[in-house]
RNA sequence: GGUCCUGUGGAGCAGUUGGAGUGCUCGCCGCCCUGUCAAGGCGGAGGUCGCGGGUUCAAGUCCCGUCAGGACCGCCA
C-alpha cells in the first residue's frame, strides 16, 4: 500500500505516530509561512500542515502522498466539525502523484451543479461526500440483502441478458444477432420466466440482483436500465414471501435509515386502497381519505354527477383542510391541474370559515338538502374545501381524487417528511377490461388466482382476485410479487380468458409451458425495485443519485456520449437490414398475443 | 406524443419598462501573509447572453422555430 493510514480515521490517540497518507487536496489555505491542506480520501478528511514552500504549488484535487506526524492541534485550534478535528498531520514530505486541471465543476459539498454537467463529470461529482455516500449506501444494501438471503439458503443465480422478450407490457430493447442476420435478442424486462424455470429445476430458493431494461420514457424514478432484487421460492405461500420481504425491508431501514419498521407491516386490500386513497400505492403518512358520494347524491340535478351515477359510475370527494382560504387564482389552478392529467376539471365547494356555508360554482348546482348534509358526509369543517370527481368508470374518478389527495397533502403541507409509512397492498384483481372489451392481466398472465377464485374466475373476471402483493412506502411502490400458476389447466384457462390462443401461447412462452409439464412445484416470488429502494433509504429524490453512471432524460449519457451512430461496416455485420428467413423454428418478436402487463 | 420550467465568463445566480456585456458569490492567474478550517488582503484575466430567424432606431429582455437539461401527463410498475 502506498499509504499507512486512512486520513479520516486518525484520532487524538494516534498523536505521535508517523503516517503516510494518500488522497486528494480538498482545500488549501495558504498563509505564506504555513499552509493548511485538507487531505481527502475515501475515509474522510484530515488537516495537513505544511511549513515548506513546496505546498504552495498545490491546487484543488491534486492527488498527493504526504508523510508526516500526527500531532494534537494547538489549544484553541481544534475543529469540532471534523471527526479528525482534534489532530493534524505535520508534513515532512510531499509527493504530487498527479496534478489536476482547473475543475469544470466545484468538488464541494456546499455547491450544486446542473445535472448534465454533474453526469458529464460524474467521476468528479462522486468525489463529493453526498453522491459518494449514496453509492456506498447502495453497496451496503446489496450486502444486507445477500446476508439475509444466504442465511436462508438462497442461491444467487445469474440469468441471461441476451434473451427473448419476457411477457411484460413495456417496449423491449433489441440487439441484432450477427450469426443469424435478421433475428434479434431482447434485453430482459425482468428475469421472470427464467426464475420460474429455476423453480422447475428444483433450485427452490433463487435470488439475483438483476439488471432489467425497458424502452420507455424517463421519470425521476425511472431509467431505461434499472435493478431489481429478484426473488423466487418453491413450496411457499403468499405469507411466506411477505414475511421474507418484511425481514429485508426492516433490516434495510434499521441499518441504513435508522428506523425500526413495525412488524408485521399492515396489509390493505387493493379495493380498500382504491376506495380510501384512490391509489394502488397509497401514501399513509397522512389521512385525507376519499369519500364515496354515489348514493348520497343519487337523484341530483347536477348533470356532471347525475351522468356518472346513471351510468353506474362513481361520485366521490376529498377534503382539503383549510382549503377555503385559497385565493380564486389558486382554486382556478386546480382546474388546470386536473386538465393537465386529462380530466375535464375538478369540481369544488368551499365551506365558509365563519358560517360553514357551502360556496363556489358547484354549490349553485346542488340542492339545499345535498348541501346542508355535505360537510357531515365528507367529514369537512368550516374553512375546508371539498373537491369532487365523477366518472362512469369508478377507477377513473378514484384515481383523479387520489392524485388530488397527494396534491392536497403537498399544498397544505400535511406530510411529515421524516416519517415512514409502510403497507402491503394485497388481493389485487386478476384482470381488468381492455378498451376492446376483452380482458388483460393486471399483473402478468402467470399470476395465480387466489384460493377462492382459482376454480371459477371465468364467472366474474372483474371480481376475481389474485395472490399478488405490492409493498409500498410513503406512496412509492418498492416491490411487488405474486404466487405463480403451476397447474397447466389453470394456466390454459387464464390464457383462454385473456384471448391468448394455444398457438400464440406456444409461440410466446412455449418453453415455460413445456417445462410446466414436468412436475413444477408451487412457487411464488417478489422483486424489489432496488434503485427506488436505495433512493428512499438515502433520502434522495431521483434514482440517478444511487446509480453510478446514469443517463439523462433523453437516454443520453453525457459522459460517454452514448448512444452513438454505428459505421456502415458495423451495420452490415450486425445484419440489421437483413430480412429474416421464413419463420420455421425461429419465430420473431412479432407474436400477436393479447396484451399482457406488469412484472413480478 | 402533450403541458410546463430552465439556458447569461469555468461553477452557481441576479439582470427593472426593450436603451452600451452591467453586477454578485465561488473558482482561475499573480503578489502579500505563521494558525486557518467555505482563511484573509491587493491586483488581474476570462463573454457569439444555447443556436437560427423575426419585430424594433435599439433585443440578454418581446415573438416564432430549434437544440439541450429538468418536472409532470400519456406510456411504463
Amino acid at each position: 500500500m502506498i499509504r499507512t493510514h486512512d486520513a479520516g480515521t486518525l484520532r487524538a490517540s494516534d498523536a505521535g505516530t508517523t503516517v503516510t497518507l494518500a488522497g486528494w487536496v480538498a482545500r488549501r489555505r495558504d498563509h505564506g509561512g504555513v499552509i493548511f491542506v485538507d487531505l481527502r480520501d475515501a475515509s474522510g478528511v484530515v488537516q495537513v500542515v505544511f511549513r515548506e514552500e513546496d505546498a504552495h504549488a498545490l491546487r484543488n484535487e491534486f492527488c498527493v502522498k504526504v508523510v508526516g506526524e500526527v500531532n494534537a492541534r494547538p489549544a484553541g485550534n481544534e475543529n469540532p466539525e471534523l471527526a479528525t478535528g482534534e489532530i493534524e498531520v505535520v508534513a515532512s514530505e510531499l509527493t504530487v502523484l498527479s496534478e489536476a486541471a482547473p475543475l469544470p465543476l466545484p468538488v464541494d459539498d456546499t455547491i450544486t451543479a446542473s445535472d448534465d454537467l454533474r453526469l458529464k463529470y460524474r467521476y468528479l461529482d462522486l468525489r463529493r461526500s453526498g453522491p459518494a455516500k449514496a453509492l456506498r449506501l447502495r453497496s451496503r444494501a446489496n450486502q444486507i440483502a445477500r446476508e439475509i438471503l444466504h442465511a436462508r439458503d438462497f442461491n444467487e443465480i445469474e440469468t441471461p441478458t441476451l434473451t427473448r422478450s419476457t411477457p411484460e407490457g413495456a417496449r423491449d430493447f433489441l440487439v441484432p444477432v450477427r450469426l443469424q442476420p435478421g433475428t434479434w435478442y431482447a434485453l430482459p424486462q425482468s428475469p421472470q420466466l427464467f426464475k420460474q424455470l429455476l423453480m422447475v429445476a428444483g433450485m427452490e430458493r433463487y435470488y439475483q440482483i438483476a439488471r432489467c431494461y425497458r424502452d420507455e420514457d424517463f421519470r425521476a424514478d425511472r431509467q431505461p436500465e434499472f435493478t431489481q432484487l429478484d426473488i423466487e421460492m418453491s413450496f411457499v405461500t403468499q405469507d411466506d414471501i411477505i414475511e421474507l420481504g418484511e425481514e429485508i425491508v426492516s433490516r434495510l431501514w434499521s441499518e441504513l435509515a435508522d428506523y425500526q419498521v413495525q412488524l408485521p407491516i399492515p396489509r390493505i386490500t387493493w379495493t380498500d386502497a382504491m376506495n380510501r386513497y384512490g391509489s394502488d400505492k397509497p401514501d399513509l403518512r397522512y389521512g385525507v381519505e376519499l369519500v364515496e358520494l354515489t348514493e348520497y347524491l343519487r337523484g341530483t340535478a347536477f348533470r356532471v354527477f347525475a351522468g356518472a351515477i346513471d351510468a353506474g359510475g362513481y361520485v366521490g370527494a376529498v377534503v382539503m383542510p383549510g382549503g377555503a382560504s385559497q385565493t380564486r387564482k389558486e382554486l382556478d389552478g386546480w382546474q388546470d391541474w386536473a386538465k393537465a392529467r386529462g380530466a375535464r376539471g375538478l369540481a369544488y365547494v368551499v365551506l365558509d370559515a365563519e358560517t360553514g356555508e357551502p360556496k363556489g360554482p358547484v354549490a349553485k348546482n346542488l340542492s339545499a338538502e345535498h348541501l346542508s348534509g355535505l360537510a357531515d358526509v365528507v367529514g369537512a369543517k368550516p374553512g375546508d374545501a371539498v373537491f369532487f370527481a365523477a366518472a362512469g368508470e369508478r377507477r377513473e374518478a378514484q384515481e383523479l381524487l387520489g392524485a388530488a389527495r397527494i396534491e392536497i397533502a403537498k399544498r397544505a403541507k400535511l406530510i411529515d417528511e421524516s416519517s415512514w409509512a409502510f403497507c402491503w397492498v394485497v388481493d389485487a384483481p386478476m384482470f381488468e377490461k381492455t378498451d376492446e372489451g376483452g380482458w388483460t392481466a393486471v399483473h402478468h398472465p402467470f399470476t395465480s388466482p387466489n384460493e377462492e377464485w382459482i376454480d371459477n374466475f371465468e364467472t366474474a373476471p372483474d371480481k376475481a382476485l389474485a395472490y399478488a402483493y405490492d409493498i409500498v412506502v410513503n406512496g412509492n411502490e418498492i416491490g411487488g410479487g405474486s404466487v405463480r400458476i403451476h397447474r397447466g389447466d389453470v394456466q390454459s384457462r387464464v390464457f383462454d380468458l385473456l384471448g391468448i390462443t394455444p398457438e400464440e401461447a406456444a409461440d410466446k412462452f412455449g418453453f415455460l409451458l413445456e417445462a410446466f409439464k414436468y412436475g413444477p412445484p408451487p412457487h411464488a416470488g417478489i422483486a424489489l425495485g432496488w434503485d427506488r429502494t436505495c433512493m428512499l433509504l438515502s433520502g434522495n429524490e431521483s434514482i440517478r443519485e444511487v446509480i453510478a453512471f446514469p443517463k439523462t432524460r433523453g437516454g443520453f449519457d453525457p459522459l460517454t456520449t452514448a448512444p452513438t451512430p454505428i459505421t456502415a461496416q458495423q451495420r452490415l455485420e450486425a445484419g440489421i437490414d437483413a430480412k429474416p428467413k421464413a419463420a420455421a423454428g425461429t419465430p420473431g418478436t412479432d407474436g400477436q398475443a393479447a396484451p399482457v402487463q406488469h412484472s413480478n
